[in-house]
DNA sequence: GTGCAAAATGTGCACGTGCACGGTTATTGA
DNA sequence: TCAATAACCGTGCACGTGCACATTTTGCAC
């Protein structure tokens, strides 16, 4: 692997004047600097990650980290993401700041404005969906400060990246896995959440594509919404059930699941449940059987996602692939739980 | 974050004690030592990555890497992740060589052989199952060269940690699918390969264990045999619909599925397929809908986690932990292929 | 050709670690 | 008491990079 010093001698000038082309900073001869990208080119130069490190490690960065804390253990997993991604890139002058705020629009922008005044480098926020959001991640991001929005995109704002999972694909994902289950001309209803969060429609309409496409013979019933209250989602359930004695499968887009599950023991009914996400209460249904299967999102995978792709722009200046950004969906059914 | 310099400040020493301390070596007063400890203790000194790998950048460690190589994609993409990890620790002192062997004991005798004589610091094996690859692994053990196998285990040898899935669990993951897919009694068949290969035997086991308990309703009717030939498992899936008319699902073990798949296409009957690896051909037939349901076992990230565990043991004397090792399964079905 | 900026280039240090070498005390033997 | 030896400890360099500062070369007017 070639190093500065190497294409110094190779050019026959300086470190120093390789480094001035290289970082371009000062003047250096129009000749002299094609010459030396003309070796870097050749030798395929990319700078050593130790030296770089050891050399930045006056210039600390820190991180900013902006979380959804309502008793969601969801988020205690990107946190542990961003914590172990943390530890591993202290020595390359990477600090973390965290705070956990409620599901509320202020809250979340006090957050934000107080992370300016520390003067982050950088930010990872779970948004509220809501257009001074928006605003407020493009402001940072025109100080030159990046913001990695996760788990959930503020789409159309100046974000570095969106790291999360595609919630199309995974309304398409839950839909197959009906598809494998269920035989013969039957029905099913949807518990969905609050229609102006994304994560719900999207899913939805994912849903819907592979229903309509490949299983003709899956009917939904009825889209029913409750708004991410157990309670409601319970007394909903219940009425479905009801209502709808053909019934045979639930699909929950996220919210209210226990509270839903409960309706469903209680009915005595056979009904396949699919969900998201591997929180301990949906795992325990899932074991009992209760649950069918559930997509998981990958929490942990998505707070530590995140971190690296703000440290290696930070220190690198790597955009980040957006391909590299999409986390992927997991399945799991009982036989995966212990 | 502390450094040595800081620790040899407080304990009014200079670095080379210090240094001597952490790395025993030569002859430091046992006062004085433990002084140091106990310093190094309180501050959770962590030596600097950056200037651990600056540091050690003179000598390299030189991994040797054995797959086999019989136009099998799989190990393709277990030498991609290889690849890839190699390149992000460059930078560390870590370089790779590879072999691509025939599945034959003699062939990969041979190349562990000519890697002891290359003088290699580590060796990723993908390992043909024989007392004699146990033997030699274990001769190079002694050798104080660390050996890791990868996707197969040689249990009882002195490897430094087996890289790969669960073959147990993933037996019992394909039962859990089956019996989310079937309904009322039925029968399926296993195609398997040779029986001496762990891999087979153990997913029939965990496969045999989740049908015991769970799913009464599904019997097994047959468990064939072939030895990985796509036309002789063309042949026995072929006679095993045949003999079998009530048959509605197939678990393929991982050998012979697009020769088996070819005999169900032409049996036009509805036969649910279970089945290992997401091989273009597998995912092909699961676009096409012959296949229902296939168990991903990463082979990319067995790659990966491979040599970075040789990395943390060679650079850290990091010993890995054996939950780190067991690579997570995944479940593709016909929505998750584009 | 002399002076004098400006442009261009070279040099030295810091960062944290490992390691070779040299140096300074105690201890032993005569 | 003195030299020889062992036990113990300090110092300097290398590794690759960034950056501040020093130095050389060039261009230009007189």
């Amino acid at each position: 692997m070639a190093t500065i010093k190497e294409i110094a001698e190779l050019a026959g000038v300086s470190r120093g004047t390789v480094d001035r082309v290289l970082n371009n900073r000062g003047e250096v001869n129009a000749e002299t600097a094609a010459r030396i990208l003309e070796i870097v080119k050749a030798l395929d130069y990319k700078p050593n990650k130790a030296g770089l490190a050891l050399a930045a490690r006056k210039k600390r960065y820190k991180i900013g980290v902006i979380l959804f804390s309502e008793n969601n253990p969801f988020f205690d997993e990107v946190m542990d993401g961003v914590s172990a991604k943390a530890l591993e890139l202290e020595d390359y002058g990477i600090s973390t700041i965290t705070k956990r705020v409620e599901f509320d629009l202020n809250a979340q922008l006090q957050a934000m404005d107080e992370f300016i005044a520390e003067e982050i480098h950088g930010l990872i926020l779970a948004p509220y969906n809501h257009e001074k959001i928006r605003e407020k991640i493009d402001e940072i991001t025109d100080m030159q400060i990046p913001v990695i929005t996760v788990n959930t995109d503020i789409e159309g704002s100046k974000r570095l990246a969106y790291v999360g999972t595609d919630y199309f694909q995974g309304g398409r994902m839950a839909a197959g896995i009906f598809g494998l289950m269920m035989k013969g001309n039957t029905e099913l209803a949807i518990i969905t959440g609050s229609s102006n969060v994304l994560c719900h429609s999207e899913r939805i309409r994912g849903f819907r594509e592979v229903l309509d496409n490949n299983y003709p013979n899956i009917q939904i019933a009825e889209i029913a919404e409750n708004h991410d209250d157990e309670f409601e989602s319970y007394a909903l359930t219940k009425k479905i059930l009801d209502t709808y004695p053909k019934i045979s499968a639930l699909f929950f887009t996220a919210a209210g699941v226990t509270g839903g599950c409960k309706a469903v023991i209680e009915s005595r009914k056979s009904i396949k449940v699919v969900t998201f996400d591997e929180l301990p209460a949906i795992l325990t249904l899932l074991k009992e059987g209760v649950i069918s299967a559930t997509i998981g999102q990958q929490p942990f995978k998505q707070g530590a996602k995140s971190l690296n792709i703000l440290f290696e722009y930070l220190t690198s200046g790597n955009l980040p692939q957006p391909e590299d950004c999409i986390i992927d969906l997991t399945m799991k059914i009982k036989e995966t739980v212990f």
